[in-house]
DNA sequence: ATGAAAGCGCTAACAC
DNA sequence: GTGTTAGCGCTTTCAT
């Protein structure tokens, strides 16, 4: 084993040299840009192989201005939500060919903004982008959007911004809030994340409008904090006095805080109060009782954002007009665990009076 | 809103123009190279910040033979222990301007095969690479460290193959037996994961090694699988007729699998059993009871990674004579949680005769 | 169907 | 200290 070796990359020209044709040939047979000659394509393909030829993709690159990578940009990695996601993102790109540059922005706008200068820089063909915040993201991303085909992810970034594509939060609320009516539930309660993100504001949005047909006084049982496991926690003992027959957090880390919680207090789940959970990480199977929640197509997320990707035209040659923007929202999947069960101990919501 | 639209990128000669000089020297100014006139150099910069000049990476890559990128390529993000890990050298690396191509391999060694070849075809400056298997991943990883500056995390590769950085597995086992001796556990089980993974070896063997001082029977209760949930909950049906009184877990995951069925079984734990797990994911201090388990140290792992491909010279003229490989191995941190607490509730070793 | 030649935007000799 | 020039390795006219 020696230290790795720069052993003269075998270039284009090394081929042509090899096959006893120019570059432009060489370059048409292993592009198939232009018809061949059989037996010279051969050939070429045949000194190719035994060079160990492997074509330079920065100076394609620079040439045929097109990297063939994309940028992903969110908000933390370590959200339990994303890896799945940029699993998907990353197979569905690989698949076309694409690599992936990742950029995780800390949670910050400031850092958000420089990751996409960075990335704009390195020359990206695309963005993909799960905005850090509704509003304060915003001018980085139109700007960005402006440059590179650019879609959101998750979250939105303000109207007209860019293409988007998300779950729809709102049905997946009230698919919680049906369930939870159907179940015997009657005094909900919401916890949820303050702040202009999107999901934030669309899940609690739809509680409010969901819960008042459950009980009038239910939208008012409403406390915000973050989408952290930590909140999860301190909301329980800022909203048990109230004594609620069912926690909707507005995800799966705040449920699982309000689960352990509640467990501290004593308070039987389901038996006495029900925890529903968002977004269906892989957390939610594993707590005790296992959370009820609303489950992301995650690998459809990322199917269609790949393929707006793929949709959005190049670039036009001069500012043209305004180009209307996509948003895809997609359905979310309830996924009942024991956390919501019937107080009876039943799953059977008929036997619940 | 319009749609992105190639507004004819500023180049450097669009700057040289306006500043009056020639590319060479706006070159010189904007990446420091070579002194240049002060007055000139006040020029260059206004004229470039004027004009919003921004340097194509993808030319300068060509030409300095340097992409700026370094490539990261991880068996599964989904694995839970990966996205700190991510997040680290993510931020290391763009602290010092490197961006940072992701692979994802599916746990697959084709694929990693597949996704390493992209990289280098995309002329990564280097690998940061968590191989998917000790003996498969071997030579494509051989392969790859012999062109670009290369360092194995959290998993080696088999011995002389590239620098590497872990954690110390054996320690880390060595921590939790000591720590269960003292809280006076003495039928100690090991659920642990089949195949040649570094990790999954090392720790196998250090348990093997430590527990037989606990018992010298203990190294027999050892029941193989893999680093999943659901092969922790399989695994306590296999070893819980022997009635150990503590099971020691390979990893979180089946840390968290064996204490769910645990429960399902009607064992107290840590009253009756205790649970450890290793790695210290985010899940692990959810658990109920939370979990007693082995921290790795992500953000030394990270800076030692980085630190360790930025001082791997670049590349040598000739073959040469083979360069010894770099092993750094960290300490871990045993962190003590409600799974291992003493059977008579207490937390003081010295209570429990 | 093939080759010659012109760059993509930048850096780095090499002159002055 | 600054300009001129020659490419990095490739794709793509434009000839033939």
């Amino acid at each position: 084993m020696e230290g790795h070796t720069v052993v003269a990359e075998v270039t284009l020209r090394d081929v042509a040299r090899a096959a006893g044709c120019s570059v432009a040939t060489v370059s048409r047979v292993l592009a198939g840009t232009r018809p061949v000659g059989a037996e010279t394509a051969r050939a070429v393909r045949a000194a190719a192989d035994r060079l160990g030829y492997r074509p330079n993709e920065v100076a394609r690159a620079l040439r045929s201005r097109s990297t063939g990578t994309v940028g992903l940009v969110l908000p933390q990695i370590t959200n339990p939500f994303f890896p799945s996601l940029v699993r998907e993102l990353e197979h569905a790109l690989h698949a076309e060919g694409r690599a992936v540059l990742l950029a995780d922005c800390d949670d910050d706008p400031a850092t958000e903004a420089t990751r996409i200068a960075a990335l704009l820089d390195r020359r990206v063909d695309a963005l993909l982008l799960i905005p850090v915040d509704e509003r304060r993201s915003r001018d980085a991303v139109a700007a960005a959007a402006a440059r590179v085909p650019l879609v959101l992810l998750d979250r939105g970034c303000g109207p007209g911004v860019a293409d988007s594509v998300a779950v729809d939060n709102a049905a997946g609320m009230a698919l919680v809030l049906e369930h939870l009516a159907a179940t015997g539930r009657r005094r909900p309660c919401f916890v949820g994340a303050a702040g202009t993100a999107s999901a934030a504001v669309e899940r609690r949005v739809a509680y409010a409008a969901g819960a008042a047909a459950l009980d009038p006084a239910a939208p008012q049982r409403t406390v915000l904090g973050d989408f952290s496991v930590e909140w999860g926690r301190a909301a329980v003992d800022r909203i048990w006095s109230a004594r609620p027959d069912a926690v909707v957090c507005a995800n799966d880390l705040i449920a699982a805080g309000a689960l352990q919680r509640l467990r501290q207090l004593g308070a039987d789940v389901p038996g006495e109060v029900a925890v529903t959970g968002f977004d269906d990480v892989p957390l939610a199977g594993l707590a005790d009782p296992a959370l009820t929640t609303v489950r992301q197509p995650v690998a459809e997320l990322a199917a269609e954002a790949a393929r707006l990707l793929a949709h959005r035209p190049a670039a036009a040659p001069i500012p043209g007009p305004r180009r209307p923007v996509r948003t895809v929202r997609l359905a979310p999947e309830l996924v009942v665990r024991g956390s919501s069960a019937p107080a009876d101990g039943g799953s059977d919501p008929r036997t619940t009076p």
